[in-house]
DNA sequence: TGATATAATGTTAGCGTTAACATTATTGGC
DNA sequence: GCCAATAATGTTAACGCTAACATTATATCA
């Protein structure tokens, strides 16, 4: 029951023999103070282990060292890395970070009126898909005057800041690898039609069959729903064609997970009958075999560049905000065995 | 820039027409507040959509409206569980969730030192495996005087109050189902050595087949590791011995998975020739061919009831902490199908 | 009815920090 | 070596709320 009572700025400016707003200077990474004085009050925090009480300096700052994510987003592996690079960001800068889920009413509309934009003072909000191109709750923060940061938003991109990737390239990119491996007969299977990347990757991979002069078939494009099974429903039809792909382009990697499973009841051997990319380089990618040839999301990057730009708006130029993907090359596709010339 | 202050008690106060004090005994649920005052002040709350400021109340206050979460777990789909019941719970009443990633250091330990701990006032802090096994991380919220409440921990179970579910239990109903269904050649895939919940599994097994006089041979067991490519890996042994197991019971959901796939690969139909059972009930579970039969853990609702314990301590009595699986039968087991006599 | 208990409300002083301004030390120019 | 400029530090008053105590209204009882 013993009340280890906390160390404060008190504490810290007695034992280095200043005032506390020296202090505060000191944290605060503000100017004007000594060199020799920052040093004895770095020490006397180090030695008492001071860690200021983010309450009280958002309550007196007009800064607040929280930062808000709110989200409403069942993909888990997409959420946990959003999560993953804003408390990455947030640890370092002594952060906090609060995350409020979100829910659709049954009107299909977000309730706006959440405790996180009204009762804590966030120093700003990141907003990652589906939120993010949610209109009511774009006005809804702006309106209350808190910054945010979209991640990959699919509309308005004037708007306000976000940071995002650019999936038509990496759909292009992916499309033109499978093309110089040889491909020519290549099947697509679509996303989710909600969803505004499904677009992108789409017309991605359009460009590169166009730039290669490589048809695409009406029926060699199928819609799916990034989920697995939409993706074997897919993946059963293009093998079932009379004049199947040598490749399935899938615009998730669970859909290209379930193409692979699908070739393999087919009898096929991935990659040397058929070969298969995805998109998004989840963790099922590359523990299903063979390991899945995908594109790698930054998404922890996306969720540590827009964390940076919430608590220091001014530093960064606004427009380094498309970060890079990767193309990750694995196993699952490789030159089509038997050329057919053309 | 049109600053727009926010709406303060005093606000409220003004517009009931009484003081502060009785706006936050409304606020905080105390007694001594007349209905008709309290009617009229929720009115003026109402009308002002007023949100209390959390770092105010915690600053102020003895509580704080702030409830911690720590984690150091790569599974995406745990992880995204336990915030959803948290998160639920905290906006349900007012609170907000601070989450923490913590991360081994080099020598397997964790730094203790975290924001978390000493710079914001939590009024508890919830602590999903792995970290509700880490003996430094206890000792030292211990230290600080913060209260806990572990999920599903493996060690220490006098410790600290925790939530929990009956892996041996769920195990045991699991094993009890397949023997009811007709099996009597049951293979087990382990979990990974390094998590407790793998023994209780295995021990559920091995009760269960024991009460029912069934043997389970040495080679029917085999090692895993939680991971797709170790149930893969485990299974294709199985499924090679002379005499081959017609149910396989895999520890979790992804080494279930690799199962099945692994069995199609040998050319066996789930479950005619071979049943497979898993265990979680991850969305995985749901999305391949066969869905998975399995066992639901009640990850949110384990979520829920810690962070209900951290709001109101004494409310609940203690012991009502091992919550409910659910067996969750779907496709992927079935009475074997050729029985052999024995 | 008056005294007394009790319910209902109000007043004041912080909580730990930063903004804004006040003061003191140091530097540079002549 | 003196004065102005500037750097370094200090003082005080909030920030929005609640704990603790103070006061006033209402109910209870002899």
């Amino acid at each position: 029951m013993v009340k280890k009572d906390n160390i404060t700025i008190q504490d810290v400016a007695d034992r280095a023999g200043v005032s506390i707003m020296t202090v505060s200077r000191v944290m605060s990474k503000k100017a004007n103070v000594k060199e020799t004085t920052r040093r004895k009050i770095l020490g006397a925090i180090a030695e008492l282990n001071y860690q200021p009480n983010a309450a009280a300096r958002s309550l007196a700052g007009s800064g607040s060292y929280f930062l808000g994510l709110i989200y409403d987003n069942p993909n888990a592996a997409y959420l946990s890395q959003i999560l993953m690079g804003a408390l990455h960001k947030c640890t370092e800068n002594g952060y906090h970070l609060i995350v409020n889920a979100f829910e659709r009413k049954d009107d299909g509309q977000y309730e706006i009126d959440t405790n996180l934009i009204n009762s804590s003072k966030v120093s700003g909000v990141i907003i990652p898909p589906p939120l993010c191109d949610a209109p009511e709750i774009l006005s809804a923060l702006t309106k209350a005057n808190i910054p945010i940061v979209r991640i990959a938003p699919q509309t308005q991109p004037s708007h306000s800041p976000f940071v995002t990737m650019d999936d038509h390239r990496a759909a292009f990119e992916m499309t033109e690898y499978l093309i110089e491996l040889g491909h020519r007969k290549i099947g697509f299977i679509k996303g989710h039609p909600g969803h505004g990347a499904s677009d992108l990757r789409y017309d991605g991979l359009r460009a590169a069959l166009k730039k290669h002069d490589i048809p695409l078939p009406q029926n060699y494009v199928q819609q799916g729903y990034f989920s697995y099974k939409s993706g074997a429903k897919c993946a059963e039809y293009l093998l079932n064609l009379a004049e199947r792909p040598t490749a399935i382009f899938a615009s998730n990697d669970d859909m290209a997970a379930a193409t692979i499973s699908m070739a393999q009841k087919h009898g096929l051997t991935v990659p040397d009958d058929l070969s298969v990319v995805g998109f998004d380089d989840v963790p099922l990618a590359s523990s299903i075999w063979p390991e899945l040839t995908t594109i790698r999301q930054p998404i922890m990057a996306m969720a540590e560049k827009a964390s940076e730009f919430l608590m220091y708006p001014d530093s960064k130029a606004e427009k380094d905000n498309i970060l890079d993907y990767k193309l990750i090359i694995r196993k699952s596709a490789s030159a089509p065995l038997k050329r057919i010339s053309r």
